[in-house]
DNA sequence: AGCCTAACGGCACTCAGTGCCGCTAGCAAG
DNA sequence: CTTGCTAGCGGCACTGAGTGCCGTTAGGCT
């Protein structure tokens, strides 16, 4: 632990695309578990490096900063989301859409547990790092808010702006409330599921304008007997 | 600009916890000042210091941090909230009771305007200072997530820690809308108003659990005539 | 094989934040 | 008025994050 755990010499890696995210990947993996091992703070830049086998200097040509590395993938992730919402077909629902596109963060959570695991550790008990993690869901939150602006705005809403900020920050909110559920029972469990759930909640109260969609025309016969009536509609309502 | 512009001695100001007060205030004065007139990065903690006619370590023993000194009134608005929940009458919405408890920020944010509006040129373009105001706003959002997972609980909710999640999100993000459409006017116009409409939309959406207040039974013969019908439907529905 | 680009390491610097300590203003007791 | 104690304050020194600069050289390209 004194001396320096140098794992390679690791001579001009970053030269090729791949080689750069190979060392991006590297000193990630290396922050990750130093963090868990030792604590966040008492961890230094200095110690990523030498752990990954490269200098402090290019430590910080990888990541602008000491907490970037614990949300090295976020960039990537926030991509792939306006990906998606240029791709989306403009008939479905917007809210929907959005939905759907924040279920990539969980996918990238689920895609490598235990770092996964070992941030959300982090996140709990370093105050600092806890920030950066709002920070990291307020930028998705901007896409989100965004994206749905523009499709209330099309949808002649008049008040877009604030009906897409509202929806963008419910959406993030139930997303990260089943992050850290599914986080804190170690990642067992139907995350997927989870998230549907929670989404068809914040899908049904964001729907268009009002609430015409919530309503059911039951047309039935005078001769209907009570019980029956009782139950066909409620097999509707709550069904 | 080059030479030490010390307001005063100062000598011993923090001996009484009025004049502490009185300190903090000139200190979060004296920063504000200098972040408009210098930048923020480009102003250092002994400038501030020195504007106030302290020293430099002084600073600190009133401000964690650089950043903290832009958010100088957060623990007492957070501490008013707490007592507004504590002493709300149960029997009104929860929502509402929220709503209202965020109205607390608002009325600080209007309290000294000028503060306000520097501070929020500050947050859209600097990013460390945006993402220690999202840091702040997370921390009203957790506190009204408490109470309303409380509430919700109450009222026998299954879901209400989720719930509460997403409505205290959403509540947040309506007052954060409110709020910077209202500094980007320069504080002109009636914010009250504005932030009324925007948690009546919140509120709308999320009353106690499902939808049912959304539903409306008719009852109506077989020779009413069809516009008859509609007139009467529309009417409950739009109106 | 040789050039040439750019990745890397290292040095030096600024500044945020912290522990430590000596100083003294201001209050209390005699 | 004097003495003693307390605590706010300033200053010093240190660590660590983040940055500019530059010499070196690995490695791709011709």
């Amino acid at each position: 632990m004194t001396d320096s755990p140098r794992r390679a010499p690791a001579t001009r890696v970053g030269a090729t695309p791949a080689g750069r995210r190979q060392l991006r990947r590297a000193l990630a993996s290396a922050a990750v578990d130093l963090f868990a091992a030792n604590g966040y703070e008492a961890t230094t830049v200095d110690d990523i490096a030498a752990a990954a086998g490269v200098g402090r200097r290019t430590f910080f040509r990888y990541f602008d900063a000491k907490d970037d590395v614990l949300f090295a993938n976020h960039d990537e992730i926030v991509a792939e989301m306006e990906e998606e919402f240029a791709a989306a077909d403009p008939a479905r629902d917007p809210v929907e859409v959005a939905c759907a596109a924040v279920g990539l963060v969980l996918d990238s959570y689920a895609d490598d547990l235990d770092v996964s695991l070992k941030r959300f550790a982090l996140t709990r008990t370093v105050p600092s790092v806890r920030d950066k993690e709002v920070a990291t869901v307020d930028r998705y939150q901007r896409v989100l808010a965004r994206y749905l602006q523009g499709r209330f705005e099309e949808q002649g809403d008049e008040t877009a702006s604030l009906r897409a900020a509202v929806a963008a920050a419910a959406i993030a909110a139930a997303n990260n409330h089943v992050l850290r559920r599914w986080l804190r029972a170690g990642g067992t469990g139907d995350i997927k599921a989870a998230a549907a759930e929670a989404f068809a909640l914040v899908a049904d109260a964001f729907r268009a304008p009002g609430r015409d969609e919530a309503t059911v025309v039951a047309v039935l016969t005078t001769a209907t007997p009570l019980h029956e009536v009782v139950a066909q509609v409620g097999a509707v309502l709550r069904g």
